[in-house]
DNA sequence: GCAAAAGTGTTGTCCTTACACCCATGC
DNA sequence: GCATGGGTGTAAGGACAACACTTTTGC
């Protein structure tokens, strides 16, 4: 830290009175934004809101709020996301911090990025404010400050995580199909897998529970419904190495 | 965001004045805190200074600093690695903000941490300031604010990272044999490595340029000196596709 | 009975692991 | 000549990729 001339140091050249110290730092605005992720319609999709800022009118926005004094910025997060869905028991992940200068046009601030995870048959939107909808994450363009730039981060953060951690599972409801948990694996990566090859990598991992119960109302040969097996993961977790680049 | 009710807005309820919008929210003094690993004598080493606050008296610090008003965070990480080691070609990644209310005795104060890796032979530190000094990263133990937390992060961030991308060599001078990386490997991720395995990952990859040179002074048989090939790398980075949790 | 998706096994290839001996240099 | 680490090959096992047919349900 660099000398401030005002600051008291004792004999030492220690500096006593921190509270003036830090009274010395430029200060600056911090804002969360919750990039909440959802999946339906086999579709990755994306919860937004409208800005209300006019110079973003009609531009879509993530949801965010600055952050409250003393506030931990991961309680802040999860304020927004029961805030704003009503839930309280959901995923949730830091990014990364977002810093350009002029990335808000109101001045500078600061603001960090949060992923979250939903099951969107979990929870009714109150879609009272600022058209709080979801939108297929493929068809985002244009968006308000660089929230674009912010999803699509969090979105490669997403691609890598669901590939180590079993994460998918909070996008989808408790007892899913095999075909479901493809479907997911497929749209969040951007490809095909092989149906065998799928099914037999979940099989060897063991950490399926099967229900006993099947798919209702559909149009062919229902499949069998899985739950993911929390407890079992836990107990296990994978230390891997590998030097592989 | 929350109604103020003394924000202006336009006749569809939109925000007009951004400027004044942002200066309602609070503010909050951010630093950055530099995480600067260099690899000397087979161990990971870490750079840190004295802290020069009283209360962390004979505590050891992370480089770091308040961000300037309108500085990009990783310009400020860049500032600060310049300012300490005279380098600024150096590799530097954002790993995670830390936001504890009380992380700082001074009040709030918000860090956003930063790895830095660094070739401890590339220069001479100027350990005018603070005692400047490398310290081995296994013998660190009590450190002031919650910098402990921070390495640890910021280590457990290395091992991962070391796994998947080239940054080892970041570590290490320009020329340098298999043995030596292989130490870097194992002091890095804490484990033993079969030499003849280890040689033919990297043979594989075929990522490593022959120099031609070899060992100078050592008493025992000489190894090969290599270059890591960064131009090939660049062109060829691996997209990896694989569930494993 | 037909459409649509569920469910299942085998084979080849590649990658990883385990493991032992000779070689070049300094002293 | 001896101590030290450099340098190399092979065989077995495990994981992944490719691939086709039968089964169950709704309509």
């Amino acid at each position: 830290m660099k000398r401030e001339p005002d600051i008291h140091r004792n004999a030492v050249g220690l500096i006593k009175d921190v509270v003036k110290l830090v009274g010395t730092y430029p200060r600056v605005p911090i804002t969360v934004d919750c990039v909440i992720f959802g999946f339906d319609e086999n579709q990755l999709k994306v919860l937004l809101i409208r800005s209300d800022l006019a110079v973003y009118e009609d531009k879509w926005s993530l949801l965010g709020d600055f952050a409250e004094d003393n506030e931990e910025l991961d309680d802040a997060a999860y304020r927004i996301l029961k805030h704003r869905t009503g839930m309280d028991d959901v995923y949730l992940d830091q990014v990364r911090t977002f810093s350009r200068p002029n990335r808000h046009p109101g001045g500078r601030v600061i603001t960090v990025a949060y992923c979250s995870l939903l099951n969107i048959q979990h929870h009714e939107l109150k879609i009272t404010e600022n058209e709080l909808h979801w939108h297929s994450y493929q068809s985002i363009k244009e968006m308000a400050f660089d929230h674009k730039e912010i999803i699509d981060t969090c979105y490669k953060w997403l691609q890598k995580r669901i590939q180590e951690h079993p994460l998918g599972f909070n996008l989808l409801p408790d007892k899913f199909s095999l075909r479901e948990l493809q479907n997911l694996y497929e749209a969040i990566l951007g490809i095909t897998l092989d149906r065998r090859n799928f099914r037999k990598k979940f099989a060897s991992m063991d950490l399926l529970i099967d229900t006993g119960e099947m798919e209702q109302d559909v149009p062919h040969r229902p499949g069998k419904l899985y739950k993911f097996n929390f407890e079992k993961y836990e107990g296990s977790k994978r230390k891997w190495i590998g030097i592989d680049f």
